[in-house]
RNA sequence: GGGAGUUUAGCUCAGUUGGUUUAGAGCAUCUGCCUUACAAGCAGAGGGUCGGCGGUUCGACUCCGUCAACUCCCACCA
């Protein structure tokens, strides 16, 4: 067969991978995601700035695809759309991977100095930080890359260091000894937030504490962490408890490291909870750590920051703290001090980051105070000036900022943040935001004017990552260290923020105290909060359980179109995404739907002279006023944030509407050509279609939008206007559905009587008011009909079918089944029996007829009239089938 | 232990202040089609007592109560 180039071309298939490579390199020689101030209303994104050495999964395919269509419908709307990228330090995940791989090398953090480590982490930064911005634009994210920003780059870092003083001069950071979450693998305190407690099977042991000077007297004592008895400085019991109401002012000896302790009497005990008696360990449980401030017992930190035991008791030294478990167990049970022990499942905390379990500390940390901060951000919260999608996690936030803590913000941690305090050798510390500051503040707390820089310490810890992370909207303009420029003036405070509810506490809350400290309004207006991405079976995908698929694979298999199509079909705001590959095969078959309604559109010959048929007139009409009614639906989900339901507009919209419906309605026959106004009308409706559907599947729009109609040099659709809806003309499309019923039934009785699709058949019509009579000439076509002869009466040898109102019949050469006919009516008549029986049951109760808003009610008398009106018909047509 | 949420077709979900909903969509399923845009498709069809029970109401998927199952958040009694 010979093809002719264009011919070629036309029928190449829908390949995403040939495309989209070459769209997003043009789209960035053009310049068209890089934003300026303007006079155009802006419109503004931060990212959630992934981890700096993380690799794209499918949470970050949510997100930001979601992120994308936002910020480029809101670029198609006229408004100067700004996505703000960049990625986050994440300073204990990062620290943690580069210990592990100079590990790998042999080479042991302890044996480095900091600036040697620090040399390593940034070379790691170097060689792998932004990977994964590289990897979204694969996905099409239209970020505006020449203001990408990381959060320990300089001018974040200043804004950072700059902050702490400033807090720090307002009283609201301080230094002190407080229990705090430790994590012993990675060495450092961790905030309440980077806890997480799961459930793990242990035991409860019971151990034998034998009152002093009482041979052979025990009070037994049920703990979980038997280890800890070498910081045991106290028993306690409730002093209502009569078991032990002898025990006043008495002591007993902790099994096995032979301290005497004292017996103390506290109504915290439970005395229903084991033996009612508690082994006080100050300096390893929060609540011990509690009742050893409340009665001053001695405080005894047993364990040495990696979790192995310290000297400072001298026994068991150099252990690690699980080993010892089990060896105190043992040696417990030897000497006969363990009673017994039962199987037990208790809350653990574990580090978020490093996933060990945490042990809780003694230790000088620095802290944030949050009350007076939580304040107007919980505020800005209830009243909606920052609106929730979906609102219930309003309750959560309320919730957490209610019962706010302090937060702890140093980490013992070289990657990050360093505190800018600085120590003075004579005891004592300033906070200044350099060196130089310092040396000067410290002259003049000394008094002593001799001072010189190396006499001053710095102090050894970073700042918590989330120290950064929540100026971040801010600190991306530069508004925190020149908070009055133009650049935050004009995008802040941004639009949305797209983010997972899991760190509404961590990011999202901090931010909007930041935002309200430091601008003194809100960071953003609108927080959409995605769900999990789980596996089609419902689990979670991570890595351990392999069911998490590669992004980059799933793209180059289905084409970034394919995988947002994905994603954006399955989520609702706040809910967990179940995701099923399947769902790209669903997407990519999208683009090749629209790529070959194209290709259709493309094939056909125009004929300039050709007048334009009643039936192609009043297509495009019907075509017009649908497409007007669907994009007003478009905008009300964009309005409410139902991303995913504006996608299946558009999907159906293109799918069935306008390729099933009217791109058949309009289809010139084979051979024949369309006429010049046809082809301009549906050439520009598929170009309003491309623009709808363009910040869902940006790549496959750009590539037929540049082709659909002529286009200059450097034009794209990417800074086109979205497509606006005009005239709907509800009546127009009421009739066109009457007509799509009744071709719907003549395909039916085809089906039904094996009648092929290119036999054209002939339809009688007794016309009433539902028969649209005036779109005749669609119903002819698409229906493939003969004639349509308007009659009298019915006739009762044809195959029949009403729409509405209205019989329509189909003579066929073979004699219909009157028994399968007669059952099918008698199945219709009852349903709409029982329909007008409740429709009946209300117009005659009074009291609807009196209650209900009077257009209810007429609803309701519509409702019955066009019942009885088709039970007739069904009736009718039933006693002409029996003669 | 406290709080929030979910429960609608085989699956994933809509259903907006109770009234054009004896309930809709997509996918999946079944049937028939390789009809020259597309089999990554076309045409048609089937499928739900809206978790159970009770109540309010002229009227309940929608409001209230209760029970059940599941999910999440917070607290962290050794």
């Amino acid at each position: 067969m010979q093809l002719s180039l264009k011919t070629m071309e036309n029928c190449d298939k829908y390949v995403p991978q040939q495309i989209e490579d070459k769209w997003y390199e043009y789209w960035i020689e053009n310049n068209f995601f890089h934003s300026e101030p303007d006079e155009r209303e802006p419109y503004t994104i931060v990212i959630p700035p992934p981890n700096v050495t993380g690799m794209l999964h499918m949470g970050h395919m949510l997100n930001n695809t979601l992120q994308d269509v936002l910020v480029r419908r809101a670029r198609m709307s006229g408004k100067n759309a700004c996505w703000v990228p960049g990625t986050d330090h994440a300073s204990i995940a990062t620290e943690a991977k580069v210990v592990a791989r100079l590990k790998e090398q042999g080479i042991d953090k302890s044996s480095l100095t900091r600036e040697e480590f620090l040399q390593h982490a940034w070379q790691w930064k170097e060689e792998f930080g932004g990977v994964i911005l590289r990897q979204l634009r694969k996905l099409g994210a239209s970020c505006d890359w020449e203001r990408t920003c990381f959060t320990m780059d300089d001018e974040r870092s200043k804004s950072v260091i700059k902050v702490f003083v400033d807090l720090f001069n307002k009283g609201k950071i301080y230094r002190g000894v407080r229990m705090v979450h430790w994590d012993p693998a990675a060495q450092t305190a961790l905030s309440d937030e980077e806890v997480i407690y799961r459930e793990s099977q242990g035991k409860l042991y019971y151990l034998r504490y034998q009152v002093e000077g009482e041979e052979g007297r025990y009070v037994i004592v049920a703990t979980t962490r038997p280890e800890t008895i070498l910081g045991d400085t106290a028993l306690c019991v409730n002093p209502n408890d009569p078991r032990y109401a002898d025990l006043e002012g008495k002591r007993v000896i902790v099994p096995l490291v032979g301290r005497s302790v004292p017996v103390i009497r506290d109504e915290y005990v439970d005395i229903e909870f084991g033996t009612g008696a508690l082994k006080v360990t100050p300096a390893h449980d929060v609540n011990d750590y509690m009742l050893g401030e409340k009665y001053g017992l001695e405080s005894i930190d047993i364990f040495n920051p990696d979790g192995t035991i310290n000297d400072r008791v001298g026994m068991y030294v150099g252990m690690d703290r699980f080993v010892l478990r089990d060896q105190i167990e043992k040696d417990l049970a030897e000497a006969g001090l363990l009673e017994k022990t039962e199987a037990y499942t208790n809350n653990v905390g574990y580090s978020e980051r490093t996933n060990v379990p945490i042990e809780p500390k003694l230790s000088m940390q620095w802290f944030l105070r949050m009350e007076e901060l939580a304040k107007p951000a919980l505020e800005v919260v209830m009243n909606d000036s920052i609106k929730f999608v979906p609102a219930k996690f309003k309750n959560t936030y309320r919730h957490w900022m209610e019962n706010i803590k302090d937060w702890c913000i140093s980490r013992q941690l070289w990657w990050g943040h360093r505190i800018p305090a600085y120590f003075l050798p004579a005891g004592g510390y300033v906070v200044a935001e350099t060196a130089e500051e310092a040396l000067e503040l410290a002259r003049a707390k000394s008094g002593n004017n001799e001072l010189q820089m190396s006499d001053l310490r710095q102090d050894d810890d970073v700042l918590d990552t989330w120290f950064s992370s929540w100026l971040w909207p801010i600190s991306v303009f530069g508004g925190i260290t020149n908070p009055d420029n133009e650049e935050v003036n004009y995008y802040y405070p941004t639009n949305d923020l797209v983010t997972g509810p899991d760190i509404i506490f961590f990011w999202v809350a901090r931010m909007i105290m930041a935002g309200e400290e430091y601008r003194n309004e809100v960071p953003f207006r609108n927080v959409y909060f995605t769900g999990i991405v789980r596996d089609k079976i419902g689990r979670k995908m991570s890595k351990q359980l392999g069911n998490s698929p590669d992004p980059l694979d799933l793209i180059a298999t289905y084409g970034a179109d394919g995988v947002r199509a994905a994603m954006l079909l399955s989520t609702s705001a706040g809910n967990d995404i179940m995701f099923d590959e399947a769902l790209c095969e669903q997407g990519r078959n999208f683009g090749n739907k629209i790529w070959n309604a194209f290709k259709l559109i493309e094939g056909w010959k125009v004929d300039e002279a050709l007048a334009q048929s009643e039936n192609n007139r009043l297509s495009v009409e019907w075509f017009d006023a649908l497409l007007s009614r669907t994009l007003a639906e478009i905008d009300d989900h964009f309005e409410a944030y139902r991303i995913s339901d504006a996608m299946m507009t558009a999907y159906k919209l293109f799918w069935d509407d306008f390729s099933g419906w009217y791109l058949e309605m309009v289809k010139p026959a084979y051979g024949s050509p369309i006429d010049s106004a046809t082809i301009a009308a549906t050439r520009t409706f598929f170009d309003k279609l491309l623009r709808t559907l363009h910040p869902f599947i940006p790549f496959v729009t750009e590539e037929l939008w540049q082709r659909v109609l002529p286009r200059e040099a450097g034009e794209s659709i990417t800074v086109a206007h979205r497509a606006v809806a005009g005239e709907q003309k509800p009546e127009l499309l009421a009739r066109m559905e009457l007509v799509q019923e009744a071709v719907t039934a003549v395909r039916n009785v085809r089906k039904q009587s094996n009648t092929p699709q290119k036999e054209a058949l002939e339809l009688k019509v007794i016309a009433d008011e539902n028969y649209p009579a005036e779109l005749v000439a669609v119903l002819t076509k698409m229906a493939n009909l003969a004639s349509v002869t308007v009659v009298e009466e019915k006739d009762p040898t044809a195959q029949a079918f009403i729409v509405k109102t209205t019989q329509y019949f189909v003579p066929m050469s073979e004699s219909i089944d009157v028994e399968a006919e007669l059952e099918k009516l008698a199945a219709e008549e009852k349903y709409y029996e029982g329909f007008l029986r409740t429709v009946m049951g209300k117009l005659s109760n009074e009291r609807f007829v009196q209650n209900a808003p009077e257009a209810v009610v007429q609803t309701e008398r519509n409702k019955k009239r066009d019942a009885e009106a088709k039970l007739e018909a069904i009736r009718e047509r039933m006693a002409a089938l029996k003669k």
